[in-house]
RNA sequence: GCCCAGAUAGCUCAGUUGGUAGAGCAAAGGACUGAAAAUCCUUGUGUCGUUGGUUCGAUUCCGACUCUGGGCA
């Protein structure tokens, strides 16, 4: 079994230094694991790591799609899968890096997506129903799913009418045996995490510094591409509040203060996640002293552990 | 100095025909298995500016004071 190393945490809290001074010492290629660093020419926006910050470290999937590309969690799984078999085959060490966890879960387990091929138009007819035809639609079709779900999510609740008319399965039945897999990898997960304070705070500097760095630039950049609406890289956040302020819809500052607000939101949304998460290692940063070659060595010693 | 308006949750404000109060936002917690930086669910918080008076009872009515806007000098 291939040994990893996955390191995770909310945005802003300073997974790239750390992620690549690792690798460093223990002879490591970083994967990102990142919804939004694949896209070219994001790069202010989705705080995407620089060539001088890789400081020579080989770094997968960053990069690799145009915006308009098409980007989910089985073309992630896809890529990341053949590179840390890349990775590994050359004797290093692979480190995923990022803060899409959804992804990381899909990869470290090897979540079966792979029994329905896509047709983008029964996901399209469902979308124009209302939230109650289309609950009342799940609960006939899998009444079990449509317990632990909200009618409102109407999202969730698409994904799963689009399963059961693909694959003629019940979706909560398909969730279970998912959930019921072990890990594909020999693994280490470690959670970056600090103060919550702390967190905003680097929140809101660092959507400052992206402002003084020439976001707006970027996004005129994109919005020259005409990339399509419904395209996913059009939802990150930075990208849809400043085309909001491109389409007239707010000032400028206030774009800039919910880029702030949402990233906070955000943060908020992946610790939820990761906190439940199997086996994970949290780390503290206050408590390390916000000395990141401390975390790195407890991180090396855990790497080594049996 | 005078006149007017306001002072209620972290913020913006609503409200109580007198029986100690709520919305939105923020915040906190949670869900998620082919959109995930997406999508969705749940939950607090208050010396109702200070101080007298009327009253069984005042955040609510009356007076004074303080502060903040706006206007007149």
């Amino acid at each position: 079994m291939i040994k990893i190393i996955i390191i995770s945490g909310p945005t802003a809290v300073g997974k790239t230094n750390i992620s690549v001074n690792l690798a460093k010492k223990i002879n490591g290629e970083i994967i990102s694991a990142d919804s939004m660093q694949v896209y070219k020419g994001m790069d202010v926006g989705s705080a995407k790591v620089t060539e001088s910050e890789m400081q020579g470290v080989k770094h997968y999937l960053i990069d690799v799609l145009e915006p308009w590309e098409n980007f989910d969690v089985t073309v992630f799984q896809t890529m990341a899968t053949k590179a840390i078999e890349e990775i590994a085959a050359k004797g290093k060490v692979p480190i995923i890096v990022g803060g899409t966890a959804f992804y990381i879960q899909a990869l470290l387990y090897g979540i079966d997506f792979t029994e329905e091929n896509h047709d983008n138009s029964y996901r399209e007819m469902l979308g124009s129903l209302g939230e109650d035809e289309l609950f009342d639609m799940l609960k006939e079709a899998d009444y079990e799913y449509a317990q632990s779900t909200h009618k409102n999510n109407k999202k969730r609740v698409i994904r799963a009418l689009e399963y059961i008319h693909f694959t003629g399965k019940k979706f909560s039945d398909y969730n279970k045996e998912q959930a019921g897999k072990n890990a594909i990898y020999d693994y280490r997960y470690f959670v970056l995490d600090d103060s919550r304070e702390l967190v905003y705070a680097n929140i809101d500097k660092r959507v400052d510094i992206m402002v003084n760095s020439g976001l707006l630039d970027e996004i005129k950049a994109l919005n020259d591409m005409s990339i399509p609406l419904n395209c996913n890289s059009r939802q990150g956040i930075g990208y849809k509040e400043m085309y909001a302020y491109l389409d007239g819809k707010c000032s400028f500052d206030e774009a800039v203060d919910d880029i702030k607000k949402n990233t906070r939101h955000f943060a908020k949304r992946q610790l939820t996640w990761l906190r439940r998460e199997d086996d994970t290692i949290f780390i503290n940063k206050t408590e390390f002293g916000h000395d990141d070659n401390k975390i790195i060595d407890f991180m090396i010693s855990k790497y080594m552990e049996e």
